[in-house]
DNA sequence: TCTGGGGTCCTAGGACCC
DNA sequence: TCTGGGGTCCTAGGACCC
């Protein structure tokens, strides 16, 4: 905790959906949903309009449709995401050069490090409105909300309870006070196995949490958790503002949209994963030393494998040839049905080291196999709702649904205002999906699928 | 057609080494 | 002839975050 208030959280306001509203003018104070899609998807983001049906982030999104089935239902375009948080990230660095993104829509802010100098509440007020002026003005009508207090954990919650589309200061010396009545949840750390456990003691409020004895706690909750949460109960945190985290592992997994349960069906897809990851590993010019196969059963319960090897890889081929050892080891749960399967790799050196696969040969590992061409190919997506297509006579447009062969297209854009519809075969030649435009400033490894 | 995908960090036990 | 004790690496699981 600082002598002053001069950390500054952001939050974009229902980041994917606001977007997504932004370029579909048609959408535009209408409730909009983010996510899978699909059966088993979830909900990434909801679009206020949506949040007053009761939708809201990871609620599957069969339970969303239920609860407001006239809301657009949009799987989501990654890269205007990425361009407008890279926007907003740079509008960020101009403050100052000490910027922690935690993921697209949200990041701290280290005010004294930016050289600010004078931080009193009217101060801090101009700064705080002219941050989300431009906000605004650079990505097009993007809202954002602003904490700013003496810690973390202080400017996450302002920014929290100015939500959406303010700003709130939490003034040095009021911190412990502004706290005392919230429930544990509102603390970084506390998730819904950690806030169980606190209700057995008959802790629900931080106010009751600095009742708890310091024993009890310790032995439930074990030395070091107990040791934060009581310091975070008074708003103590030390916690600095952090420009730059090293990727420590590149994973990828998929959902079935139904459980699988042989061999046959289950390593093509490892393979896909693990050629998907490599190729990852090698964008971010790392080599890994360990793979990790995960299986997500039927009834939830997860299992990992993984193999550290001797040296360090980036191929295909290998990655993929011990992520399938690692599925065969792993034979005896298929017939349980799995529902997820993914594949990750961490360990990471920026040298290979080759000497291991002599090694690894000579162990009679299957550390490397030969790639059947036919997983290797890219499947072929199709429209997804959401999606950007362009029409050599109506121009730009924005996949409204399939069906039936047949594929529905808005044509509007962020500049029409709300535009027709048309109806087209899947396969007219004078329909096409729109080349994605890449952000300024990507970061292949950076954050990927993530709602706000 | 109940419950995503991409990450980070922590714990705890066993192997191994000195 | 007893029960050592650190430190590090690896594995598996779990909590948490957005």
């Amino acid at each position: 905790m600082r002598s002053e208030a001069s950390i500054l959280h952001l939050d974009l306001d229902a980041f994917f959906a606001a977007v997504e509203q932004r370029d579909k003018p048609s959408l535009r104070g209408k409730p909009v949903v983010v996510g899978g899609v699909s059966g088993r998807g979830v909900v990434s983001t909801a679009s206020y309009e949506a949040r007053r049906f009761g939708v809201h982030s990871a609620m599957p999104t069969h339970e969303a449709r239920r609860l407001c089935p006239n809301a657009a239902f949009l799987s989501g375009r990654f890269n205007p995401y990425r361009i407008a948080s890279a926007q907003v990230m740079t509008i960020l660095k101009g403050l100052s050069p000490l910027v922690e993104p935690l993921s697209l829509d949200e990041a701290f802010v280290d005010l004294r490090a930016g050289g600010v100098t004078d931080f009193s509440a009217e101060a801090l007020t101009r700064l705080g409105e002219n941050l989300r002026h431009e906000v605004r003005e650079t990505t097009g009508g993007l809202t954002a909300s602003v904490g700013i207090g003496s810690s973390k954990f202080m400017a996450k919650l302002a920014s929290e309870e100015a939500k959406p589309d303010g700003l709130k200061i939490i003034e040095v010396g009021t911190e412990a006070d502004h706290i005392l009545f919230l429930n544990v949840r509102a603390i970084p750390g506390v998730g819904p196995a950690t806030a169980e456990r606190l209700q057995r003691l008959g802790i629900k409020t931080v106010a009751e949490l600095r009742e708890a004895t310091p024993n009890e706690l310790r032995r439930e909750l074990g030395n070091l958790t107990a040791e934060w949460l009581t310091a975070l109960a008074y708003a103590h945190d030390d916690r600095g503002v952090s420009a730059s985290r090293e990727v420590k592992s590149i994973s990828t997994e998929d959902t079935f949209d139904k459980d699988l349960r042989t061999l046959e069906e289950l390593e093509p897809v490892t393979i896909r994963d693990a050629i998907m990851v490599a190729k990852r590993l090698r964008k971010a010019r790392f080599f890994a030393r360990t793979i990790t196969l995960k299986l997500k059963m039927a009834d939830f319960t997860i299992h990992t494998r993984s193999r550290t090897l001797l040296g360090a890889v980036d191929s295909d081929e290998t990655i993929a040839g011990v992520a399938v050892s690692l599925l065969h080891e792993q034979h005896h749960l298929l017939a349980n049905g799995i529902r997820l399967l993914g594949v990750g790799v961490s360990g990471f050196t920026t040298q290979a080291q080759e000497a291991l696969f002599e090694i690894s040969a000579a162990r009679g590992d299957e550390s490397r196999i030969e790639l059947p061409q036919a997983t290797v190919r890219h499947s072929y997506q199709g429209y997804r709702p959401g999606d950007d297509v362009t029409h050599d006579l109506y121009g730009p447009g924005w996949v409204w649904g399939t069906g039936r062969g047949l594929v529905t297209v808005r044509f509007e854009t962020a500049e029409t205002g709300p535009g027709p519809v048309r109806t087209f075969a899947l396969d007219d030649s004078e329909l096409r999906s729109t080349p994605v435009q890449m952000a300024e400033k990507g970061d292949p490894s950076g954050p990927g699928w993530l709602e706000e």
